[in-house]
RNA sequence: GCCGCAUUCGUCUAGUUGGCCUAGGACGCAAGGUUUUCAUCCUUGAAAUCAGGGGUUCGAAUCCCCUAUGCGGUACCA
């Protein structure tokens, strides 16, 4: 047996990510895509995006260009796949349709499979009639010749039904009471017995394969040398394993993720607890197309990339060093397979949100001005870029998204209309009035017209008056901001400008005034 | 039901060749400090008897067994 060690040493690993387009990509997906990458990346491999829509029941227009455009948006390359082509072409499993066939016909030759005529109601009633005896049907080695199948037909029989066009599937056959040993690179050595394995359908009566053998085949015939991907797959492993004996191909090495699970409780991560508890399930906005019901994205939620990512990274897999932060570039050098845990984790929206402020804190001022300029357009401000930028100086380091520029800001464009009544309560005397008024008026007669000089002129004010610092300056941003909350005050006033400044002093004093009547 | 996988602070985890672990870090939480406010930031703190029980050993979170719990699978879905 090759280890995963050798086959990276003697060639370059081939992996791919395979999701069938049923639906927008779940985050969790977006994990084991990345682990992909980080894999290939690390050891000069080759990643491969091949979309396994084989089931055309559950097919959703839209899927697989929501894929492609997730991927675009993380910067997560493929080197082959449905949208670059690539020499394996076609890597799309409905456009391979033809390919499987030849290969099902070739188990059944070998004896490694067999045509079964079951109908769907056929086996119903026999999974009802198990039940009935406490018992759970399985079309297995215990089973399989008490059915309607190439097994238990003559082959005339079976000839005449397959001619005159009577459907059928394909099943393995698996053999009797075999120890199936699976190696997995995370979980290590996994065994299970054959005997307790269902004779899976490998090939459907629609024409189509199924996952397992479409999966086997294509993974062969790309040359993938590592299959990575998550935990629910596990107890299907022993099956392609199975296959690749049956075929006599090598096998290539496993992987099995842990699961991404729900916030609360236990279970996997689904759309409905995005929707509950506030976070998105998907990496982008989706609207779906038969409901029109749409699901929140990271990207739409104001979440970076590389901020995204690397909390993905980090969620089920560790350095085991105390570093948390990690660029891409960084990702790759320290990812290794090896050190991928082996429970499941569970999902935290604060340890997301801490990882976006980070990376939010490392984008530039320019940067930050830039996408916050498109955000006042929505709220119908059109403000000079000069004066946004000084804003978004300001106020960067309170932010964890690009969105809370406007929650941290939107002062400094719409003066406020109403006043905080705690701070009102417990700040506003009756002084206060007369001596905003006169703080207006120093403000109104301050030049130069910078942040140190109104600085020194309010606070002379409060000393020549024997007042501190607390009796005016809450009062003072309160009429400015309409609530106890923002950046220095002097800042503020030397971005407002005196004029602005004194006309919401005035407002302040006659709104709270009437209010208090 | 059957099969498989897992189980260290509330959460993500370090720990992997048994001793340096009176179990480390991060998020969150609490307290204090900085500040004109709020947030940031800084400091400190609480927080896991390593699921439980048996072994093996001078010594176990680390090895073995059992139990419990959770999760996954059990489709002509992937």
């Amino acid at each position: 047996m090759t280890t995963a060690l050798d086959s990276i040493n003697n060639r370059k690993p081939r992996v791919r990510f395979a999701p069938s387009p049923t639906g927008p990509l779940h985050i969790g997906g977006v994990r084991t895509a990345l682990y992909n990458w980080l894999f290939a990346k690390k050891h000069g491999g080759t990643f491969i995006l091949r979309i396994e829509d084989t089931d055309q029941q559950r097919f959703v227009p839209g899927a697989e260009e929501y894929i492609i455009e997730t991927f675009k948006w993380l910067d997560i390359d493929f080197d082959e796949g449905v949208h670059i082509g690539g020499k394996f072409a076609p890597y799309r499993q409905s456009e391979r349709e033809e390919i499987y066939m030849k290969y099902a016909q070739y188990l059944v030759e070998n004896n490694w499979a067999y045509y079964a005529f079951d109908t769907p109601e056929a086996l119903d009633e026999k999974r009802r009639e198990f039940e009935r005896r406490k018992e759970t049907f399985q079309y297995g080695t215990l089973t399989r010749a008490s059915m309607c199948n190439s097994l238990t037909l003559s082959a005339q029989e079976v000839n005449d039904k397959i001619n005159t066009g009577t459907p059928y599937v394909i099943r393995f056959k698996y053999p009797d009471n075999h120890e199936i040993v699976v190696e997995d690179m995370i979980r290590g050595t996994v065994k299970v017995n054959s005997s307790l394995l269902d004779d899976k359908v490998l090939f459907k009566s629609d024409g189509m394969p199924t996952y397992h053998l479409a999966n086997v085949v294509d993974d062969h015939l790309m040359e993938i040398t590592h299959v990575i991907r998550g935990e629910e797959w596990l107890p299907s492993t022993p099956l392609h394993q199975m296959l690749y004996q049956a075929f006599d191909w090598t096998p290539p090495q496993f992987a099995h993720l842990p699961l991404l699970l729900k916030p609360d409780g236990n279970g996997k991560l689904s759309k409905r607890d995005g929707d509950r508890l506030g976070f998105p399930v998907f990496p982008l906005q989706w609207k779906d197309p038969q409901s029109r019901e749409t699901s929140s994205g990271y990207r739409e939620s104001g979440y970076l990339p590389d901020a995204l990512i690397n909390m993905l990274a980090l969620l089920g897999w560790n350095p085991g060093t105390e570093q948390e932060i990690m660029s891409k570039d960084e990702l790759i050098q320290l990812f290794s397979i090896e050190k991928v845990s082996k429970s499941g984790a569970k999902f935290n929206l604060e340890k997301a949100k801490w990882f976006n402020q980070q990376y939010i804190q490392k984008l530039s001022v320019k940067t930050l001005t830039e996408q916050f300029l498109l955000i006042l357009k929505k709220h119908n401000i059109d403000a000079p870029a000069e004066y946004v930028e000084n804003i978004v100086a300001l106020v960067k380091e309170r932010i964890s998204f690009i969105n809370d520029l406007w929650e941290e800001s939107n002062f400094f464009f719409i003066a406020p209309t109403s006043f905080d009544e705690q701070i009102i309560k417990k700040r506003w005397k009756e002084d206060t009035p007369q001596r905003l008024k006169e703080i207006a008026q120093i403000i109104g007669e301050t030049s130069p017209f910078q942040r140190d000089s109104l600085h020194n002129a309010i606070s002379e004010y409060i000393t020549q008056n024997n007042l501190n610092m607390g009796q005016i300056m809450n009062c003072l941003r309160l009429s400015l901001v309409g609530a106890a909350k923002g950046p220095d005050l002097f800042e503020i006033i030397n971005l407002l400008g005196a004029n602005e400044v004194v006309k919401r002093i005035n407002n302040a004093i006659s709104t709270i005034a009437k209010n208090n009547i």
